[in-house]
DNA sequence: TCTGTTGCGGCACGGCACGTGCCGTTCCAT
DNA sequence: ATGGAACGGCACGTGCCGTGCCGCAACAGA
């Protein structure tokens, strides 16, 4: 789903390709920002970014995928993962610092919308997927494997599981309930899930 | 949100009134699980009901409006929670029963849907808050709730969250990875969440 | 019984964005 | 010099939007 284009031409020709394509991109961010993605159209962003709306169909198959693109592109470097050997406090500094990028402005909304849009486009949830949710949920089960590997976490435990029961919540705060997704609430889940449900003596 | 029409007729009249209201989200469930959530059109709605567009109008602001409408009108009555004192037992009943209406087909991709509206719409967020997730969420915390009265749950534990942490690796599930729901995967969310992270010596 | 109101189906409209043609231009490779 | 490729600009047909207007039928009040 990415954009894949500019094959087989100069270099001069090439690097013009990929201005107007990162240009088209920004454009897209901006007026997203500005009317939403509901009201957002490729003959808006054409305008805008002065080009021919064939320059953007030759590139974009939909405008989803346009707006994955651009939102993707405009928020790498992805979210890395540090590994200091405790387990937990990497997760947690992992986790804050997806919160801070992805569930609050600028990113927070468009991050939504692009979620939303994968409910509706099989093509942009799995392009979500590939490019962003796939990599970032085998990082965290990687980082979880070394410590489980490291006795920190029970050896027979659910890894993928435990992905989703960190990662659930927030979506859960974000979509669903639709509430700020502040540190303090991030701090709160972690509390919970470390501390347990059941009574202990 | 949901449709308040038909206020100071007759009773014929108002019968009347209250089918075609029927009628009409009969036909908007129908169309929109065969062509999908996306492709669905008011005006395909009012032709297929033998309806004018005006018709609809009146009672609905919008699609997403009609369409919440028409979801959760078909998927009531609501997920009841059994109180048989056992708290585990009781909310592994109703999860279960959760994801056998909403994580599945018939009602599953429309659900989906919905949710994915939602993110776009703020009017549809607010509506399907109201009148299905917070009332869920609501009846999940007062169950949690009474066991911590009774002592299944440590008296300081966050139920808010606990609420979050049971649902929201559901969601993630089937929102963000869109893979199948299965009551496989469920024993496996419920078993992590009961035994814990942390290595137990 | 007569009259005003109300919801209705049917039709038409202007508006917008879609996705796709065609044209002429520019730039590059051959 | 010749051909090709990407481009901006323009126009087109299509689909759906939301909203008018019309005439009809069913009711309500006098």
């Amino acid at each position: 789903m990415p954009c894949r284009y500019s094959g087989g031409m100069s270099d001069d020709r090439r690097t013009r390709a990929t201005d107007r394509t990162q240009a088209i991109m920004r454009t897209t961010v901006e007026l997203a920002q500005e009317v939403g993605y509901a009201k957002l159209s490729i003959e808006g962003v054409a305008a805008r970014s002065g080009v021919g709306k064939h320059t953007i169909y030759r590139r974009w198959p939909s405008k989803g995928a346009l707006f994955l693109d651009a939102v993707l592109t405009s928020s790498e470097p992805a979210l890395d993962y540090p590994d200091t050997g405790d387990v937990i406090a990497d997760l947690r500094h992992q986790i804050h610092a997806a919160v801070d990028l992805l569930g609050r402005p600028p990113l927070g909304p468009l991050y939504r919308a692009l979620v939303g849009e994968a409910q509706h486009d099989p093509s942009v949830a799995a392009a979500l997927n590939e490019r962003f949710i796939r990599p970032q949920a085998d990082r965290t089960v990687a980082r979880l494997r070394r410590a489980q590997q490291q006795g920190q976490i029970s050896p027979d435990f659910d890894l993928d599981v435990a992905m989703a029961i960190l990662s659930g919540p927030l979506y859960f705060q974000f979509l669903i309930l639709q509430e700020p997704l502040t540190h303090e609430y991030v701090e709160r889940v972690l509390k919970a899930l470390l501390v347990g449900m059941t009574p202990r003596p």
